[in-house]
DNA sequence: TATTGTTATACTCTATAACTATA
DNA sequence: TATAGTTATAGAGTATAACAATA
């Protein structure tokens, strides 16, 4: 019997484009990473601060946006809270509702952090203006945009 | 007095290429993970599999890949063993070194693994061969190499 | 002495379920 | 009754430090 192809086979010039994307992934993630803790953070605390730099938001609504459960999001805004960086409010319009806001402090250290992240601008400097568009263009069409 | 610019500006379509960049990153990972968690793996065991698929590693040797300290490595390796994913063997070599290996069953789960990982195969499936290239190139420049 | 793997410990993130206070 | 947030609990990943076996 002949044997099974469980796999559509995958021309080397799509493995090689995948492994480079996982490459800039994974370095993408290192770079994020060494970040937050050079701030003292971790990654969840990081990304949960960098939300709220942008805008105060209800406990729930953060738990979507970092997609996970609303319980975790309590520990990780207690921990953010402890060190000043992040404060609840009430909600005037809905007592049931907490609002994490980025403190001043919050706000300094989240765009200290921004700016730590160089990831994106190095690697993107060695690119012409015409590649970046080519690359920008080769990306939406990736993502279905 | 001028308001002092912390940050070199950085252009729209620069901008842009972050952004997606983050775009994939991000779709990658959750893929990952959703993935592994349909393998009943972490996103930890899953990365650890896939390394053992490919060849028996001492523990030390899969900290390093894995970047994280070897005393982690000995929690991961238990769980999968204790699934029979993986095992360990005695080096003939030098009698302090343990070598992780896939069991037979871990190759599969790991293959199982491989192909339901289909981020890179159906985004890049709408790109054509030139596309293809182009950004295999501009990847390569991005990642310096 | 140095190295490999392990254990012990402590912290964070995670999901689930049960609870409270509002709506 | 439904929803927002919390608490309690348990499992997993992480780093640090100390340890046994081997080099």
């Amino acid at each position: 019997m002949a044997p099974q192809k469980t796999t559509p086979r995958i021309d080397p010039l799509t493995l090689e484009v995948i492994e480079l994307i996982g490459t800039v992934v994974a370095r993408y993630h290192e770079e994020y990473e060494d970040a937050a803790a050079g701030h003292a953070l971790t990654g969840a605390q990081a990304r949960l601060l960098g939300l709220l730099s942008l805008e105060p938001l209800p406990m729930r609504r953060l738990a979507q946006k970092l997609r996970c459960e609303p319980s975790n999001v309590t520990g990780i805004v207690d921990r953010l809270e402890r060190r000043g960086l992040v404060e609840r409010r009430p909600d005037p319009k809905d007592r049931r509702v907490k609002l994490a806001a980025a403190t001043a402090e919050g706000r300094r250290v989240a765009r200290s952090l921004r700016e730590s992240l160089d990831f994106a601008r190095e690697p993107l400097a060695g690119l012409s203006t015409e590649e970046r568009e080519s690359l920008r263009n080769l990306l939406r069409r990736m993502l279905g945009e």
